[in-house]
DNA sequence: CTGTTAGCGCTTTCAG
DNA sequence: CTGAAAGCGCTAACAG
C-alpha cells in the first residue's frame, strides 16, 4: 500500500533561484552540513516532526519516522550536537582529570571510564593536571562548564576546593574519599590482607611495608592495612619509607628494607616493587628464594620479570564505575554513595618460603 | 580621577518584583550559571559589550572591561561554552583517538596532545577504538560533528575511510602516511639506524629483527631500516617474526633468536624485547654479556631491570606536534604537511660487545 | 567604542 | 500525532 499521506511543498521548485543565491545565509560555522530545516523542507515535515524523529521517535508516526530518516540520511543530515547540547542543557559529555596519564594506574581506569561514557552515548573529555593541585583546580574550572559531570581520579586538591567543585557540577571521586560525595574507592586493604596472609602462610614472620607518598590516601589505607593483618597473624612488620613512587626510590630504599631483617616486602605499588626488585638483584639476592616480594595496583606486574606478584586494583572497573555513578546521579540530588571495590591477589613468580 | 562615564539604567530597581518572579523563565538548563544578559543588566551595559569584554578586550575601553570583569566575577559568571561554540561554529575542543590507552605507547602521546590544546585553550576529547576498525569509524563519525578537529593516533581504519572523515573535519594522522593529509610520522628509521650503528661498533656480525604485527606500517619501517643499515654496515640481519607484539610473544620467540646464530637482537618494541629478555633469562643466558637487545619506543625501558637500550620515540612530541599541526590548520585548506619526527638510541644495560 | 538586531541549530511548550 | 513559535546563551554584522 503506497500511502504517501505525506503533504510536499512544492514552493521552491520553480522560481528564480537568483535572487535567492545572492544572499547565501552567511553559513556562520555550519561546516556545510545539512540542518534540520533542509531536511524538514525536502521531506515536506516541519522541523519539530524532525527533531522528533531524531529524538523521541515514539511520539510520532512510524511511518513519518522513516520518511524522515530517509530523507536524513540520503542528505547526510547529522543532528548538530552542539546546538542540541544548548537547547536541553545537556552537553552530552563527561570529563575525566587525572594526575598523570602517564602513571601506568591511570590508562585502564580512563579505558574502563570512555567505555561506560560511550556505551551511554556520552563523550569523554579528558584533563591532566600533571600532578598539580593549582592546575587541576583550573582544568576542573574549565571542564566543568563545557560537561554534564566530572570524575576526578586521585584528586590531589584539598577537600575544599573539591566541595566547591562539587557545588556547581555532578562530581564523583575515584580514590578519594569526602564524605558527602559520591565516591568509588579501590578497596586494596582486601588484596593486602590477602598478600600478608599468602605470606605468613608461606612462613614469614617479618615483613616490611615499602611507603610511598605520605599525602597519598592510597598508601594511609595501605600501610595501615598491612599492620592489621600482620597483628592479627603475628607477623612482625616494619615500614620503609620511599617517598616517592618511582622505580628509583625502590631501588634506594633496598638498603634499608635488608637492614630490617625482614625476609619479604609488600610494596606500596608495582613500580616501588619493581625497585626494589633491581635493587635486591643488584646485591645479589635472589627473589623469591631469598627474598619475596609484592606489589599493588597490577600495571606492570604482568609485563615483568619475573612476573610480580602483586594486589589487582581492577582499575577498569573504578573507571567504569565511576562514570556509571556520575551518569545515574545527573538529575538525581548529590548522592552520598560510598562504593568500594575489591582488590585480589594476584599471585605470580616473586614469592616463596623464607630462605634457611 | 574617579570617572564613571557608565551610565547606569535604574529601570528594575523600584517596580514590584512579585509580577516577574512569578514567571521565572524556565531555566531549561542553564545549569543555574548567570547568563551574559544578567552580567550586562548588572553592570549596565548592553550583551554586547559584555561579550567583547570577554572574547575581544581590545575592542573597548580598559575601564568598561574592568568594570564588567568586576561585576562579572561578582556574580560569578563564566561564559557558556556551548552557547558560543554553536555562535561561532566553533566546539572549541579536539579529539584524539587511539586504539588502545592502555598501550603504554600511547599515554605519552596523549598527553604531549593534551598539553597542547589546553595550551590553546582548547579541550581534549579521547576515544579509544579498542583496536577494532569499525568501532574507530564508528567513534571517530560521533566525535568528529562536536569537535573541531580530529587526530588519529596509529588509526586501524583503511586509507578510505580515513579520506572520508578527513573530507568532513580537519584531520591529522600520527604514524600513518596517508599522502595529501598532515600528519606527524615517528621516523624510528633514526633511531634503528643508531641502533645498528651502535651494535655494529661493538664488534657484532650478525642480528636478529623481532618483527611486530605485520599489517604495522611502523613495522614495515623499522624492520626495513633494520636491513639497510645491515645492508650499509656488512652486519647480517634475520628477521624472526613475533605476530603480536607482547611479552609472552617475546618469550616464545627466543627459541628462534636462538637459533639464527645472531649475537644480538633489536625488537620491533619494547614490549617484545622485554620478552625476549624473559625468555634469555629462562634459558641461563646472560644479557648483556652473552647477548645484547635493544627495544624500541622508550616507554618501558626506564622501568625495568636490566635498564632496556632502546629506540626513543618522544611520543610527547609527536602528541603535541599533531595538535598544533591540526590547530593550526583550522581555518586554512587541507595541507600535505608530512612531519618527521627524529628518533634516538637511549644507551642504558642491555648491549655489550659479543661474547667470546 | 558601544548598542541593536539577527540569528547559530535544535528542543519544547502550546495549540490544533 | 504534528505544526508554529519561543527560546537556550552567545556572537557578529551594522549602525550610531
Amino acid at each position: 500500500m503506497p500511502c504517501n499521506r505525506l503533504h510536499v511543498k512544492r514552493s521552491s521548485e520553480i522560481g528564480p533561484v537568483a535572487p535567492y543565491s545572492e544572499r547565501v545565509t552567511q553559513q556562520r560555522g555550519s561546516g556545510g552540513r545539512p540542518t534540520i530545516n533542509q531536511v524538514a523542507e525536502a521531506a515536506g515535515v516541519s522541523k519539530s516532526t524532525v527533531s522528533r524523529a531524531f529524538s523521541r521517535p515514539e511520539m510520532i508516526t512510524a511511518e513519518t519516522v522513516a520518511h524522515v530518516m530517509e530523507v536524513a540520511t540520503r542528505l547526510g543530515y547529522v543532528p548538530n550536537h552542539t546546538a542540541r547540547a544548548l537547547s536541553t542543557g545537556r552537553a552530552g559529555t563527561v570529563a575525566i582529570v587525572v594526575p598523570d596519564i602517564a602513571n601506568p594506574f591511570f590508562p585502564p581506569l580512563i579505558r574502563g571510564a570512555q567505555a561506560a561514557a560511550d556505551q551511554a552515548g556520552f563523550s569523554l573529555l579528558l584533563g591532566d593536571s600533571d600532578e598539580d593541585p593549582t592546575r587541576e583546580d583550573v582544568l576542573v574550572g574549565k571542564l566543568g562548564p563545557q560537561t554534564d559531570g566530572i570524575v576526578l581520579a586521585s584528586s590531589r586538591m584539598t577537600e575544599e576546593q573539591i566541595l566547591a567543585h562539587a557545588e556547581r557540577r555532578p562530581l564523583v571521586l575515584i580514590n578519594r574519599d569526602v564524605p558527602g560525595l559520591p565516591r568509588v574507592l579501590i578497596d586494596t586493604a582486601t588484596g593486602i590482607e590477602a598478600a600478608v596472609e599468602h605470606l605468613a602462610g608461606l612462613g614469614h614472620r617479618h615483613l616490611v611495608y615499602v611507603s610511598g607518598p605520605a599525602s597519598s590516601w592510597s598508601n594511609a589505607q595501605r600501610r595501615h592495612a598491612v599492620r592489621a593483618a600482620g597483628r592479627r597473624l603475628g607477623v612482625k612488620v616494619t615500614a620503609v619509607a620511599a617517598r616517592r613512587s618511582t622505580y628509583d626510590a625502590g631501588v634506594q630504599r633496598t638498603e634499608a628494607i635488608l637492614a630490617s631483617g625482614a625476609s619479604a616486602a609488600i610494596a606500596f605499588d608495582d613500580l616501588l616493587a619493581q625497585g626494589v626488585l633491581a635493587g635486591l638483584a643488584e646485591r645479589g639476592m635472589r627473589v623469591p628464594d631469598e627474598f619475596s616480594v609484592i606489589g599493588c595496583d597490577d600495571v606492570l606486574a604482568a609485563t615483568m620479570y619475573p612476573p610480580l606478584t602483586t594486589v589487582s586494583a581492577h582499575g577498569g572497573d573504578a573507571g567504569r564505575a565511576a562514570v556509571d555513578l556520575l551518569l545515574s546521579s545527573l538529575d538525581g540530588a548529590r548522592a552520598d554513595v560510598r562504593r568500594e571495590l575489591d582488590t585480589s591477589l594476584v599471585l605470580r613468580s616473586t614469592t616463596a618460603p623464607p630462605a634457611g
